[in-house]
DNA sequence: CCCCATTTTAAACACTTGTAATAAACAAAT
DNA sequence: ATTTGTTTATTACAAGTGTTTAAAATGGGG
């Protein structure tokens, strides 16, 4: 009856001196579980997969975190704390320099977080657009990528251009980068030619900004 | 023994006359199959759903298709049918006009089959980009949509352009439009102010058409 | 040393899955 | 009317699922 969720407090300030004695099988049991339910979906992941990849038993799952859902939604915030270290919101983006380096920043770190090959969290987040989970709601979904993004379009359209008009433009932006999120695995069959070099990100980021750069141009001319 | 492949020589001539008798029962598994596999996706979908949908019984797919695999490669081919049949490949497309129009004839048709909200194969296509089966490459993946988006880009950025640059336009103008077709079920989430009016799909093709033609302008002078 | 809470194992459970085996119903032709 | 080939219906099965139960091990304070 004793519940894991009780003992946070009682273990909680003592329990990395031994090495990270009690975080380990939850940490092992985290990160399978993020390559498990990244690589095949929440349903057709398997706990017995998920605890053989970790190292351990059939029951880890249940005492340390209460079933496979439950871990799941462990593992969406887990994903998303790991992906906003990796890739920090920098200065620099909300800067108020000129609106095309604000654009091509805000873009940059959207291909960047996108297309990184170490982060499992584009698989989830696309997994999860796909189709919705009760735990979608706590990503929040997407709203921080976007927010630079709109205040990049807004300075390049000007402050009294079109609310709806901006959304658009901001969404045809964002969808260039997502796009990859999505086809990544089918990428060499719909778009053989693709390379995923190391600079593949910053071609594709200058290809998206300037495209955007003249579509904003066309259509803040047009009113 | 008597393969259902088999008969197909010796009762094919001679099916049609009772009112459509042997292909009732299929049309009713495939149609159900195609509702299940979009809506849970193929691993997801259960065969005792399948049948009971169809008002059949247990031992039909097996029957009929031989097991829910071959079942699910046929529903992929019969939506592909299905949804060439609705949005056919109009003449205007190709026409020798200007390229402005040729681009947003493209753009029509694409966004009109990907927010047909009476087709099933958007969601299916989604679910097999996301997640590559074998019977994918049955679906010719998008090469046809992707075809007159091409030519029409190819028209906007002059016989000499750098034909990279080329696929990535379209690639940009592509994606904006499969942007929907990932993203239909959570749109409410992501995007609520979008609006899935009857209009939205020609709204969509002027903002997304506008868009490219200011993106392609700007990288034709850029050079 | 021993008790006790915590953690790890291992076994079992209840349920669902796709498919195979078998039986029943049916229709048409001899 | 009976036989034959085809379709439908029912049942059974083996494999896999998440979860529960209960036993064993572990590791510090009394």
């Amino acid at each position: 009856m004793t519940d894991r969720l009780m003992d946070a407090g009682s273990q909680a300030p003592a329990d990395l001196p031994p090495g990270s004695d009690e975080q380990d099988v939850r940490r092992r049991l985290l990160d399978a579980a993020s390559e498990e339910f990244a690589a095949r979906g929440f349903e057709a992941a398997t706990v017995r997969d998920i605890v053989a990849r970790a190292r351990t038993n059939l029951n880890s799952i249940n005492y340390h975190f209460g079933g496979k859902q439950a871990l799941y939604a462990e593992v969406l915030r887990h994903q998303v704390a790991l992906s906003e270290a990796r890739h920090p919101q920098r200065s620099d983006e909300r800067a108020e320099g000129a609106p095309e380096a604000a654009l091509r920043a805000a873009v940059r770190r959207l291909v960047r977080f996108l297309l990184d090959p170490d982060s499992l969290l584009p698989r989830l987040y696309a997994l999860e657009l796909l189709n919705p989970s009760p735990a979608f709601a706590s990503m929040g979904p997407g709203a921080s990528q976007q927010s630079a993004l709109a205040s990049a379009v807004q300075g390049l359209l000007g402050p009294h251009a079109d609310p709806r008009l901006a959304a658009r433009c901001v969404r045809s932006i964002y969808s260039q980068c997502a796009y990859f999120m999505f086809v990544r695995k089918a990428l060499p069959m719909v778009d053989p030619q693709f390379r995923h070099d190391a600079q593949a990100p910053d071609e594709l980021t200058d290809h998206i900004t300037e495209f955007a750069l003249g579509g904003i141009e066309r259509l803040r001319r047009d009113r």
